[in-house]
DNA sequence: TGACTTGTTCAAAT
DNA sequence: GATTTGAACAAGTC
């Protein structure tokens, strides 16, 4: 389930594996993944070019080859990208398989399929009319504030609103939520300055920590909800109720009851 | 067998 | 009209 750190960790990974090597071929093995172009289309453009940087917005990643010409990845919920080296054997598996001409290539592998490839011309520009909000790690506490006080909706459905802002999806607004001592259910405009601030504090203390650590899950133990997503848990930091599961928003949600204020 | 999972999109409801 | 809610989708797991 890739969110926010996720997809800065598939940046990183690009950018030490495949930036600056000339494309020698694309193999597109699942036609459904293209968003917006084919595989003609594709093979034709990036065949010839190569990767020259990388940014992310949200949960999308774009790949820069040149002046208005990007591709996009969105991952789905089990997309992610393997990189192999020349001689290594390649995960036949890929929906799509970028060949350089170093005998080294990137694979897109997508298990379930949800997972997005295109092609677009400005990165502000797809944002802007796809109306995606600033990115959990742009945005500032105020603006933060601004776009999210007016929502009647649910605290959890309205931080998982790319509209409202881009990046964060069903588990981290969990855990979030979690740190931060706050019932997923709780409606926004119910909510002070003073827990707004809390949550804006969180969301960007965990997301940047789970950056640092390159998503690693390994790495973020001390995160309860991330490692333990279930139900009857006892509670570890200090209320020693049990955890809930209940659908919010369309979404598992877990959460406990008994320190999680509800604020309605 | 079918219920459940996720992010996104679109239709329906408020 | 704007906002909010919920269902559908895809496909794999259990």
């Amino acid at each position: 389930m890739p969110e926010l750190p996720e997809v800065e960790s598939f940046k990183n990974y690009i950018e030490q594996t495949s930036l600056y090597k000339r494309i020698k071929d694309v193999t597109v093995s699942n036609a459904m993944l293209l968003s917006g172009t084919s595989k003609e289309c594709l093979r034709g453009t990036l065949i010839g070019n190569m990767m020259m940087g990388s940014r992310r917005h949200g949960k999308f990643l774009f790949i820069r080859h040149k002046k208005d010409l990007n591709l996009l990845f969105h991952f789905g919920m089990t997309g992610h990208l393997e990189y192999f080296p020349k001689g290594e054997p390649i995960n036949k598996n890929a929906a799509l398989l970028i060949l350089f001409k170093d005998d080294s290539s990137l694979a897109f592998v997508d298990r379930r399929r949800l997972g997005k490839v295109g092609l677009i011309k400005n990165v502000d520009d797809f944002i802007k009319e796809r109306g995606y909000g600033p990115d959990a790690l742009q945005i500032d506490e105020k603006e933060f504030t601004e776009r999210l006080k007016s929502k009647r909706t649910n605290i959890k459905t309205a931080l998982m609103d790319q509209k409202l802002l881009a990046g964060v999806g069903n588990e981290y607004s969990d855990e979030i939520l979690f740190q931060s001592r706050l019932h997923p259910e709780s409606r926004i405009n119910k909510l002070n300055m003073r827990l707004l601030h809390r949550v804006f504090e969180n969301m960007q203390g965990i997301l940047k920590k789970a950056v640092a650590e390159n998503a690693d899950r390994r790495k973020l133990s001390n995160y309860f909800f991330l490692e333990h997503r279930k139900a009857g848990l006892t509670c570890p930091p200090k209320c020693g109720g049990f955890t809930a599961l209940k659908t919010i928003g369309g979404r598992s949600s877990y959460f406990c009851p008994g320190c999680q204020e509800l604020i309605k």
